[in-house]
DNA sequence: TTTCTATTTGCACGTTCTTGCATGTTCTGC
DNA sequence: GCAGAACATGCAAGAACGTGCAAATAGAAA
């Protein structure tokens, strides 16, 4: 196996679970605890993550996400939800990809073996999985947002027109259960009702504190959720209503 | 067997698993080991994948190389190359900029009081983009092409049709007098035809190794360029046949 | 075809890198 | 504070590497 490879690997695990064990590690890859250390504290060098003791957790993703990331104290809840989410995903399926610093820990996520058809408006999304090698990737055009890392807009509604998804990603918006899904903007809640109408089914992973809160637009209503992804500690009141209106509850 | 026929086997499987080792090419080419590693010295100088030890792993097309010391000099020329090239921009105007890591680097010199409309087909330009608050930013969506970090395709190319620009950012190519600019992907240089012909100058900005080759596929004739960016140390005779079709050069 | 030249290839050599083990040190839980 | 695990460091074996050189090969010229 190739260092690099191995590395990478690492990388995969930490950006799903947020934390990796030395040992572990070293029993999958076939290689000395040694080896691992070594790799652990490269990787650490070059700011992947950070070094504790007996493995290593991940590292506030600075460099690797240039674009809208702003919650950096919740990376390592956000790359366990991740690792949840993408435990959804099977082989040789379309998604839908919007934007959210979730998304592009779900984007991350996503193991590089896994053979998939993605479709994202997200600039974030589009960068973490530009290096894996198995994903068709398209990038959904329009006017850029700055604030969100996402293109809206006229173009990037007509193209996603065209295409028709098995899961819609759907991030960084207020959650609630008789209000449903909203989004903070106009134009980009338009296109994630475009993205909702042309998908089979809708996942949401979310942090805790987006959990009983709306925005002004409406992208769906809560029962149109088909998979909904949440921390340990969310509320389980919250949740029931959830579930009574058809969402499948995962745990991360 | 044909050395070219080799490169593309290996760049091949480079697309499709990400990593290739030198052993496992050697035994299944049927050559040496040595000559496997020259191979892949050459696809890592051409940049079409990473040398790392035990093998190669396919390049990040766009990805920001701050610990590679290998290209420091390309890297340090690149950015004067954009220095200058940034310099005949004004206020206000509309650009197109398409793929390549000398566009990436004009892109991150663009001063960030400058007020800009830019549509670009590029990831890279879009990310170095997307922190310039004055600027009105367009992704042009399309299929992702990793090897390019661009999108092409039909879309791509009915997102250009929409647009008209003041100057368009011509990347990564290949350049001749007498055969004018080409390109090495026939769908790329589709998108690059579509934006030079909605685009009223053509700027280019080479280092001294694209200067005199050629590609196969014609994207516009040398008497196009109205701007041709270079090193100091470009050789004045190209450069001659350049100016006398009626391109302004500009030295780095 | 034959000859010449340029390129490619394989081998030998010395060098560098990776890895696992041994050793001694530091950290964590009890 | 103690025991054990995790850790850093030094070291040696082996693999991978780069380089120089000669043989083999391909392509052009005669």
């Amino acid at each position: 196996m190739l260092t690099d490879q191995r590395h990478q690997l690492i990388r995969d695990r930490l950006a799903a679970e947020g934390r990796v064990l030395a040992g572990e590690l070293a029993s999958r890859f076939g290689v000395s605890e040694d080896t691992v250390r070594r790799d652990l504290r490269e990787l650490a060098k070059a700011g992947h993550c950070r070094r504790v003791y007996g493995g290593a957790v991940a590292a506030a993703p600075f460099a690797a996400a240039p674009i809208g990331l702003r919650g950096g104290h919740a990376v390592e809840e956000k790359a366990r939800l991740a690792g949840t989410a993408v435990a959804l995903l099977s082989r040789g399926q379309t998604l839908f990809i919007d934007g959210g610093s979730t998304n592009v820990a779900i984007a991350k996520a996503i193991p590089r073996d896994l053979e998939l058809t993605i479709a994202t408006n997200s600039l974030g999304v589009a960068s973490a999985l530009s290096d894996h090698p198995l994903v068709e990737l398209t990038m959904l055009g329009g006017r850029f947002v700055r604030d969100l890392g996402t293109c809206v807009g006229a173009d990037t509604l007509a193209a996603i027109a065209q295409l028709g998804a098995d899961l819609f990603f759907l991030g960084s918006c207020g959650l609630d259960a008789s209000r449903g899904v909203t989004a903070f903007d106009s134009a980009e809640a338009e296109v994630k009702r475009a993205m909702a109408k042309n998908s089979a089914g809708i996942v949401i992973a979310v942090t805790n504190d987006k959990l009983a809160t709306a925005a002004p637009y409406r992208v769906a209503g809560a029962d149109a959720i088909r998979h909904l992804v949440v921390e340990k500690t969310a509320p389980a009141a919250i949740l029931a209503d959830f579930e009574r209106q058809g969402a499948e509850i995962h745990f991360a």
